[in-house]
DNA sequence: GCCTGCAAAGAACATATGTTCTGAAATCGC
DNA sequence: GCGATTTCAGAACATATGTTCTTTGCAGGC
């Protein structure tokens, strides 16, 4: 029933978004993009996160026709009462389980994600945290290196880590093997490898030269034993685990994102200084629904 | 964070209440019996609704050394924010958040990406997962894009994909905006486009022009509102909220993962066969421990 | 019986919240 | 360009909300 109102007047926000005013608009995007908050913030807090003032929720709800901006939120503030309530523990894991053939599979997948991100979480012990920051931070250098499927998870820790650590690098940059540009290591710097079966060969030879120039070596896999002779100095375990035949990376991203969150946190107000400033440049492309305004941010 | 601060108050209250005085005792009992509505009522609603008086409530937040009553309705208000306590309960994280201050922030941090993957999969419906799958698989041509940090979401989909589907195609490719790769696309195409905040430019250029040529559009982002006249026909809601100033993609990389899951399904006998040749093709080269080795694999 | 101590409700108060009003700034139309 | 219109924020206002104060009622002790 109040679910139902909810969605109703979701609709009216995204159909009408185009014919509205600019800080209509952000109000109208908050409430989509921030619907619980919104159902128990009182106005003034939601005007501030939605960077506008309070009357222009006012303004919102009285274009709706609605007879106050009570009204308008009251929709969103039974819904959080409704879903949570029908939410509680895993219970909707387990309807889906009995909803059909489809649903019974989709649960079957939803819940190994789960457990392979609870899992990987859970082996990155805070001392193996501490101790793969401490050594990208202080590393002269820091390789980042990967293939194939992987090569995106090594992508995507380059790109974040890169803007709080300058000195982290992504081989192979290209095209290439990654030894092709690991030709004048030393032993200050450090290797962080990501690889799953079907182990690459090309990594392997970056750990075996990487152990060889006397770096060290971070190793993130689903085994410890990736081949012969190797050996890292600090071994993050994921989890990969799926039911078909490739692997589900969801849990190795998880690592990643945490780890990040270290670095950047070690980083300091350094590193946050850089981050926002790389965002701001980016914000001069994307900026469509921001255009001209000033970015009011909370906290 | 406010899930495990709740979970203490509510033992609190279980434990303390044979030792109050009988109206405190209703105020305690419906607390714990009614946790979300207690969350959004004002105390006078919470107070009738319990059978006492508004004051009673104070008395009580008093008793359990609150400062005041808004200090012990917050935790609750909290949780509801967080619609789904993923992560309340979990021993050994609990355990993490008293083992000093590094593994507290550590801790939080992976309660956040338990919590966002939750979210995001739950988000992810059967009903929304069989029209991806569906989408994808009939399309003539299905482009995935993206840019910066989200590319490795794309370049991780499209390659897994792409051998259960082959008609699948990363774009940009190399360097370039990624409408200059969609010179030719029809209707009968599909774009399924992945961005976060800041929403990239490029992104929003390709989904205005998917919109112009009649194609069919996936959106995966955290808002369905990403820049005005912009409207997907199949739209992935996930969580990517962290700490800091950056997003967590452990939540995208899970939808994708049940995405990709689904699509081999579809797929049958010929997209495992296809996944199969690429992976024995692979293993000519990587093949190090496996030389010998009969390929054991869970179930 | 009277007093003390506690529990509880209701009134009184200060603050927070939603709403309205006003003037300034931006935008549109010509 | 310049006036008309729209959009918007800040102040002013009435109501709702949390808190405090006061009073009442009820036990138990001397």
């Amino acid at each position: 029933m109040g679910a139902e109102v909810k969605q109703t007047i979701l609709n009216r926000l995204i159909g009408g978004i185009d014919a509205m005013s600019p800080r209509l608009r952000l109000a109208a995007k908050y409430i989509v993009d921030n619907q619980s908050a919104f159902g128990i913030d009182p106005i003034r807090t939601s005007a501030d996160k939605a960077g506008v003032s309070a009357n222009t929720f006012v303004r919102l709800a009285d274009r709706l026709g609605f007879d106050g901006f009570d009204d308008l939120r009251e929709p969103f503030r039974v819904s959080l009462l409704e879903r949570y309530d029908g939410s509680a523990g895993e219970a909707w894991l387990d309807d889906l389980s009995h909803a059909g053939a489809f649903a019974a599979d989709h649960a079957r997948t939803l819940r190994n994600e789960m457990d392979i991100v609870k899992q990987s979480l859970r082996l990155l012990t805070p001392h193996k945290a501490e101790a793969a920051a401490a050594l990208l931070t202080e590393a002269r250098n820091a390789y980042v290196t990967a293939t194939r499927s992987s090569y995106a998870l090594a992508y995507y820790f380059h790109y974040v880590a890169r803007m709080s650590l300058p000195h982290v690098h992504l081989i192979p940059r290209h095209m290439g093997s990654p030894v092709d540009e690991m030709v004048s290591v030393e032993p200050s710097d450090v290797l962080m490898a990501i690889t799953f079966p079907p182990y690459s060969a090309d990594t392997i030879d970056a750990l075996r030269l990487a152990r060889r120039s006397g770096m060290k070596v971070i190793l993130l896999s689903d085994s410890e034993l990736i081949a012969p002779a190797i050996q890292a100095d600090l071994f993050l375990k994921v989890s990969v685990q799926s039911h078909h035949s490739f692997s589900c990376y969801a849990g190795a991203m998880a690592v990643l994102d945490s780890l990040l969150h270290h670095i950047v946190t070690r980083g300091g107000k350094a590193a946050e200084l850089r981050i926002s400033r790389y965002q701001s440049l980016r914000e001069d492309f994307g900026a469509y629904w921001r255009a001209k305004l000033p970015r009011l941010r909370r906290e």
